[in-house]
RNA sequence: GGUCUGGUAGUUCAGCUGGUUAGAAUAUCUGCCUGUCACGCAGGGGGUCGCGGGUUCGAAUCCCGUCCAGACCGCCA
């Protein structure tokens, strides 16, 4: 037996007992006539002593010598520190040692396992073993373990049933760039890791699992960021013979059922808002509403002015800032260089003091009056003290740079409390987007999201106003979930490819097997999917969803641990019938 | 594909308007220490200043290139 109780719950109650105990060496305070060691494991630190009065001498000389992380056993008997730690749980009892066996040695490790640790992110992930030791990761990985817990409690209580799909799927040419598998036994053709069990959830809708749940790794090479990977997690779901009412209610339910259990938190029903809306008052389609500065769309009182940039933009919209009349010249024209870097690209900003005694001090006085400036303070819902901030230009551009502005002086002015919840329904996405570049429309939730009741004939005159039925869970700011109501009879599906440009041989082979689907007896379905690792990282007040994945892989895709990818051996290539065209 | 920031002791960083032997903290090692718990005290070891080139009498410091890391834009149905 390596143990007979863990590290973390020794008490005064526990006071003369033998126990056995295995764990790390977190520190050793050795005095000479006395060594302390803290041996940690997953659930706490115990303090174990050897002093030269109790302890036999071959143990002590054994206990001098052991170092930080060295992976002990030891035997002992539980007494009553004689100077006792408040500071953790088992501070008032320590375990002198009658036997002590090293299982193992540790060379001294590249950084302290403390939670604030002297390690930088880099030496962290090469050694994610040790890091995982740290209070830090540990917890977060046992919250993760927790919310995944609870995503299954409510699920499973609801009648969902948890299916398996398939990784080895088909590329396809709507979406993200695929990770791609060769395969061996079909020379030259390849499988396809999904980004999405999506039309493996619709066909399980058509098998008559009329609620099916997955938590499942989905797969997109696209450029990474603090909270994207390559490989992430899935909270996938579908349920047949529902209305968008009946999933929202759902999971609404469930994201209330996680915001209970596991924040302790209470949430009333959660606000809905038209996309359009989000878009005009947010500039975003993901708002944290846990601020206002709502936007302030400024044409009808700033153009015809004489102001030839307003005059001349498709859009004038500003927002108020509160207490940010505070900021000094100098500031502000640091937060117009700000905005005017090539990530926002904004041109400039007119910024509006407004005063404590009523008055308004603005950067285009030479244009407008108090009065003029008085509408604008009531557009935006200025306030004395107030900082008015105004871009104007093409209207996407410029709600883009408004809400990086905002969300940045949100984060300055600490409006972006982690321990705060304000989830929001985003609802009505437009069908369908157009890539500027190729001028081409593509659906913007997935290509087998349904139109709105009635708007399927705009698809050929007006496709841009066409209505989904789609809808973004969002919370804090993030998009934590997003699903839709389905297409589920084949002339709709056909019709829907058809304005995505796919040819009728290109949407039979890519798609043929759900439209064939359709035609045996579909039932209308719909669902939704959460990002679980991003779920967890707000729930866990934090933005990184890297500290919630025990392996996470780094800016560039890469493992740096097992340093992945790498190359493969010729042999395997061969196997393959592949073979390398680089340019080396 | 692009923008920005960084790379100096095991680690986290300072030094960077060129100029003695490149510092601090922490970690580590040795000795001391009769109740430590961020133990304390004394002492020691520890550096290809990411890499390559250039400018210069002289480069951690300036210039060019390159690699690596991080944040962001594009991208992510």
């Amino acid at each position: 037996m390596y143990r007979s109780h863990s590290c973390g719950e020794l008490r005064a109650s526990h006071i003369n007992t033998d126990v056995t105990l295995s764990g790390w060496v977190q520190k050793s305070r050795d005095k000479g006539f006395m060594i302390w060691v803290d041996l940690r494991d997953r659930y706490g630190i115990t303090q174990l002593i050897f002093d030269e009065e109790r302890t036999p001498k071959s143990i002590m000389e054994q206990a001098q010598k052991l170092g930080r992380e060295f992976v002990i056993q030891v035997e002992g008997t539980v007494i009553e520190r004689e100077s006792k730690n408040k500071n953790i749980p088992t501070g008032d009892i320590e375990v002198l040692v009658k036997e002590l066996t090293i299982l193992n040695e540790s060379k001294l490790p590249p950084f302290t396992i403390e939670d604030e640790t002297d390690g930088g992110e880099e030496l962290r992930m090469k050694y994610r073993y040790i890091d995982i030791r740290r209070n830090p990761v540990k917890n977060n990985l046992i919250f993760r373990a927790k919310v995944t817990q609870e995503v299954r409690n409510f699920l499973s209580n609801q009648g969902f049933i948890e299916v398996e799909t398939p990784y080895l799927i088909k590329s396809t040419p709507e979406g993200a760039r695929d990770f791609v598998v060769p395969s061996r036994m079909n020379e030259g053709q390849f499988y396809a890791l999904p980004q999405s069990p999506q039309t493996f959830k619709q066909l399980l809708m058509v098998g008559g699992m009329d609620k099916y749940f997955q938590i499942v790794k989905c797969f997109r090479d696209e450029d990474l960021r603090a909270d994207r990977q390559p490989e992430f997690t899935q909270i996938d779901c579908e349920i047949a013979f529902v209305e968008q009412e009946d999933i929202l209610n759902v999971f609404e339910n469930l994201t209330r059922h996680l915001l209970k259990e596991v924040n302790g938190v209470d949430v009333e029903k959660f606000p809905r808002m038209l996309y359009d809306d989000a878009m005009r008052l947010y500039g975003n389609d993901k708002p944290d509403i846990r601020f206002g500065m709502q936007f302030g769309e400024l044409n009808e009182v700033a153009q015809h002015k004489d102001f030839g940039v307003f005059n001349n933009a498709e859009l004038v919209v500003g927002i108020a800032v509160p207490e940010a009349n505070a900021y000094t010249r100098k500031e502000i024209d640091k937060l117009i260089d700000w905005v005017k870097r090539p990530q926002i690209g904004a041109l400039g900003m007119v910024y509006v003091r407004c005063n404590e005694d009523g008055t308004y001090k603005s950067s285009v006085d030479k244009f407008y009056d108090q009065e003029d400036l008085a509408k604008w303070a009531e557009k935006t819902g200025a306030k004395a003290g107030d900082l008015i901030c105004v871009l104007s230009g093409d209207t996407n551009k410029v709600r883009t740079q408004l809400s990086a502005l905002r969300m940045e002086m949100a984060e300055r002015l600490g409006l972006r409390k982690p321990n705060e919840f304000a989830p929001l329904w985003v609802i009505d996405f437009p069908l369908l987007e157009l890539d500027e570049e190729t001028g081409h429309y593509h659906a913007m939730h997935h290509p087998f999201t349904s139109p709105k009741p009635g708007q399927i004939e705009l698809l050929d005159t007006k496709p841009g106003e066409v209505k989904a039925n789609a809808y973004d869970l969002v919370l804090n700011g993030n998009e934590i979930g997003g699903g839709s109501i389905r297409i589920h009879d084949k002339e709709t599906q056909a019709i829907m490819l058809k304005h995505l440009g796919f040819s009728e041989e290109e949407a039979k082979a890519q798609f043929g097997f759900l439209m064939d689907a359709f035609e045996y007896g579909a039932p209308p379905h719909g669902g939704l999917a959460f990002g679980l690792d991003r779920l967890v990282a707000i729930l866990g007040g934090q933005e990184t969803i890297r500290d919630f994945i025990a392996f996470p892989k780094n800016n560039a895709g890469r493992d740096v641990m097992i340093d992945a990818p790498a190359p493969i051996d010729d042999e395997q290539l061969d196997e393959l019938n592949l073979s390398l065209k680089l340019n080396l």
